[in-house]
DNA sequence: AAGCGTATTAGAATCATTCTAATTCGTTAA
DNA sequence: TTAACGAATTAGAATGATTCTAATACGCTT
């Protein structure tokens, strides 16, 4: 719920993708640094400039976007650093990670239209929702009108255990976290 | 809305992960070959193998998945087939991609908590929707009572054109084409 | 200024996916 | 039946994001 212009302009926008204003940047920098070092995590100067550019793109930065920015500043920097801090900002609760490449592409050609999905973080098995789910087309049209957006699909996956492996905790796990999906 | 077994013995559970029954299998078969061939495309041995498999499996298979259970068959098959004839699928409307492998992943410092996402398919931005969306947390909970799962984190993208790309349909289409994003 | 644990590095490895260019298959028309 | 043409298929190389590895550098503490 950031106030930004956009906002201002129009109050009925729900999109969001205006920059964070100075002070609100600095709070929440320091933020995240107090929960890095509550960790035992030190705060280099490296790793600051990385916390920096995460905060200071408003497009959700990948991991080269970031490396691209700190190399402004400290040329020799390697990705794997970024990735090394990426992970532990998302151990600490401090970063979302928006996945496009978590593993494989799966297919459904049994219904083949978008429809809301249980995913089990455990053994990796992806379960369909039935039609009772809230995924209708009607929102399609809600969130198009209120973005601006062509909207043409939406998807909505449901993360978590799946009642098996709440039951057998260690049987797939491993298989999963191997593959890169936990 | 398949009828399964598991929904049989258990008519509030709206998680759904059985198996087609023959008959549907079969009339779902004839409607995915028809609606290749309206497009003109030839229907092969292999390509038919890959539609069975594509059916067959409760699990929304992978690539690889296929490419297996194809090869049983055809053992000279190769994956190259699948991801074209995946392809020709997706083109044609008779299959769903559930991607988890689509481009780079993206990070959020600002927002670190899970909250619903616009994605433009023509240039590859993805914004946030601020809070208003229906993205709560008693959505967690409401389906973990109703899928018995452990549900932690919800994942919802809205994928369209953002009203950069409407007004310039052009501009950064095939850049992000070349990323594989559209 | 020495020692120690962590951070950082370059580059190799991995994995899904796409590309390429050569070969083979299937269908149609003689 | 066969010739011929376009489409399908192939093996393997290329690409891109991510992770791994093992060596080096850094930054505290004493």
């Amino acid at each position: 719920m950031l106030e930004t212009r956009d906002n201002r302009d129009n109050p009925d926008n729900i999109r969001d993708s205006a920059p964070m204003d100075e002070a609100r940047f600095r709070m929440r920098l320091s933020e995240m640094k107090a929960a890095l070092r509550d960790k035992g995590v030190v705060i280099t100067r490296k790793r600051a400039k990385i916390l920096e550019a995460l905060l200071a793109s408003d497009r959700h930065p990948t991991a080269s976007e970031i490396h691209e920015s700190v190399k402004a500043f400290y040329p020799g920097t390697s990705l794997a650093t970024i990735y090394n801090t990426i992970d532990i900002l998302k151990e600490t609760g401090q970063a979302l990670e928006i996945e496009f490449s978590a593993s494989a592409n799966r297919y459904d050609g049994r219904i083949p239209v978008s429809h809301p999905h249980l995913v089990c973080l455990a053994c990796e098995k992806v379960e369909d929702m039935d039609a009772a789910a809230p995924n209708a087309p009607l929102e399609l049209d809600r969130v198009s009108q209120a973005t601006g957006y062509d909207i043409v699909r939406l998807r909505t996956d449901y993360y978590g255990t799946c009642p098996d492996c709440l039951r057998e905790p260690h049987a797939n796990a491993a298989n999963a976290a191997e593959r890169g999906f936990a």
